[in-house]
RNA sequence: GGCCCCGUCGUCUAGCUAGGUCCAGGACACCGGACUUUCGAUCCGGUAACGCGGGUUCAAAUCCCGCCGGGGUCACCA
């Protein structure tokens, strides 16, 4: 059996769709599971822009989430080049095979004149099929074209008595009638081949055995497939996996609706959260990172383990049960015949709970490394934090439990950072849990306890409440809340006598006093 | 509109090829309870689906037909 190569394909637009990586991490597996070649093309045909500044964040995506190629941009191959722009040699020759064998032609029409063809299809309520006129055309009147330098594109000719059937690995048999076909634009006028040309040639030179793609380019498949069928080309496997939706819909998910998107209550959590991190981290707003693109992840601190989870099971699924998967076990589990049909909506809440599972399953000095960048960019400690800081952040990182989900989360715990001058409270728990509860009588008198105790860890803390309380003849609710507020600024966080012991005696005083002084 | 694809809990899905063990299983979300300290933490529990209508059959989520619904795509974009 011939050994199974995959690629995917990008258009280098400067940024990596998050739909758009999980079709190449389908292509990517299908490849690694059959020990076959993963390939990376560049789909540049129609680039106008800085293509190596555009791929950047796509090959960085890539390598973020640790699928490697094995040919392509700066590792090269055997069918170099591997970007189309650089490959024209490939397509006048493929052109030309196919207009010597007069399955493709030069088409004179003006876009004027196929604009109209268009227009009065679409009156009479028929399916548009171009008018072959330039087949019409004697010898002398393409001479006088060519010496006039009218312009011409090369169509490719659609057998149009033909049936194109293809039986792909999900869909099954699918069948279309060319006679209702248009004839593709091949080669524009100015001779650059257009996208389902270049593909079937490169699928086919490149000997690519498996085509797997977004199911929006099922529609397209009986052009290349015939494409393939006239340039000689053994017909790859094709394999339309079903799109990525936005999530709670049926529709694709789109880079051009984000403005929808904010809207979307699953993800208007993601766009709230960047709202809330990006600028304390020294990033422009969320409006030039948002979910749909891999970068959003990266730059929030989410895990590549957990990523790649999620985007393994859009569409795809090992049994009835198994959810939490690693790279390896999905390799060795990844078959087509068990991809689903139906579009998979993205759900960022099965993200957020797949990746609170791989940030637990990580060495405790990774989590430090993972959330000491994020205080170090939002300039809470230093850059070069010594043993202590790394331990007190440890210790931290343990109190926090599963509260931490994503690596930015830290952020989320400022009080431990700041100065005690520094200290924002939240206005709204500071009234409810200090000021209207009178509480100043009793967060004087527990300070006091705090300051004549001989053990300040967590439990002897713990024991001491108790003691207060009892001595107090009070409900423990009636001071635990006030003293949250008053150390930490908010209402919520992690155990108290945690927050108690990992702030210190000294600085739970300083802002005891402090609290009290804002009365 | 033409062509094509799809249709199981709110969501991701298992089951459908070889009909019964499925009054449909798991996960996320949600709701509730517990933890006589909060919580977006933890533990426990619960609600919740075979689009509709006909067939075939002793028996249908699974097979057949029709309908309805959703989506993709119709460029000298990829």
């Amino acid at each position: 059996m011939a050994t199974v190569r995959t690629r995917f394909a990008p258009s280098p637009t400067g940024y990596m769709h998050i739909g758009g990586m999980r079709t190449a991490l389908f292509n990517w597996l299908w490849a690694r599971h059959n020990e076959g070649q993963f390939i990376l093309r560049i789909d540049d045909t129609d680039q106008e822009r800085n293509v190596e500044q555009a791929l950047i964040p796509i090959l960085r995506a890539f390598r973020w989430l640790g699928l490697d190629w094995d040919e392509g941009p700066e590792v090269g191959g055997v069918y170099a080049p591997y970007f189309q722009s650089q490959r024209h040699l490939f397509y006048d020759q493929s052109k030309q095979q196919l207009l010597d064998a007069g399955q493709a032609y030069h088409d004179y029409d003006t876009p004027e004149q196929i604009r109209a063809d268009r227009q009065a299809a679409k009156k009479e309520g028929r399916n548009y099929l171009n008018i072959r006129r330039s087949l019409e055309l004697t010898a002398e009147q393409i001479e006088q074209y060519e010496l006039e330098g009218r312009p011409s594109v090369v169509r490719f000719s659609v057998p149009r008595d033909q049936f194109v059937t293809i039986d792909d690995a999900i869909r099954g048999r699918v069948e279309w009638d060319c006679s209702l076909i248009c004839d593709p634009v091949i080669v524009r006028g100015n001779g650059s081949p257009l996208y389902n040309f270049a593909t079937a040639v490169d699928d086919g030179l490149m000997q690519i055995t498996h085509v797997i793609r977004g199911e929006e380019h099922l529609s397209n498949t009986p052009i290349q497939a015939l494409i393939h069928q006239a340039l000689g080309h053994e017909l790859p496997q094709f394999v339309h996996i079903p799109y990525v939706a936005a999530p709670g819909s049926k529709e694709k998910l789109s880079k051009r609706k984000l403005d929808k998107y904010r809207k979307n209550p699953q993800f208007k959590k993601m766009f709230d959260k960047a709202d809330q991190v990006l600028p304390q981290i020294g990033l422009a707003g969320s409006r030039a990172l948002d979910p749909v693109m891999v970068e959003y992840y990266v730059r929030m601190g989410y895990l590549p383990a957990a990523v790649l989870n999620a985007l393994a099971r859009l569409g795809w699924s090992l049994d009835d049960k198994t959810e939490i998967m690693t790279l390896e076990s999905i390799i060795d589990n990844f078959t087509l015949d068990r991809v689903i049909k139906s579009p998979a909506g993205f759900d960022p809440d099965k993200l957020i709970s797949l990746q609170t599972h791989w940030i637990g399953q990580l060495p405790i000095e990774d989590k430090i490394d993972g959330c000491l960048a994020y205080l170090v960019k939002a300039g809470l400690i230093d850059a070069h934090p010594d043993t202590a800081v790394r331990s007190y952040i440890s210790e931290i990182l343990v109190a926090m439990g599963n509260r931490l989900k994503i690596f930015c989360d830290i952020l989320d715990h400022r009080e431990f950072f700041v100065a005690d001058d520094q200290l924002d409270y939240d206005e709204k728990a500071f009234e409810k849990r200090i000021r209207k509860t009178n509480a100043a009588d009793l967060l004087e008198k527990f300070s006091e306890r705090l300051a004549t105790t001989e053990t300040f860890d967590a439990e002897s803390l713990e024991k001491l409440m108790h003691d207060f309380v009892e001595t107090e003849g009070i409900k423990i609710g009636q001071i635990i809340h006030s003293v949250r507020v008053a150390v930490s600024g908010k209402s919520v966080g992690i155990g108290l006598f945690d927050c108690l012991a990992l702030l210190g005696r000294k600085r739970c005083l300083i802002r005891l006093d402090r609290a009290l002084k804002r009365l």
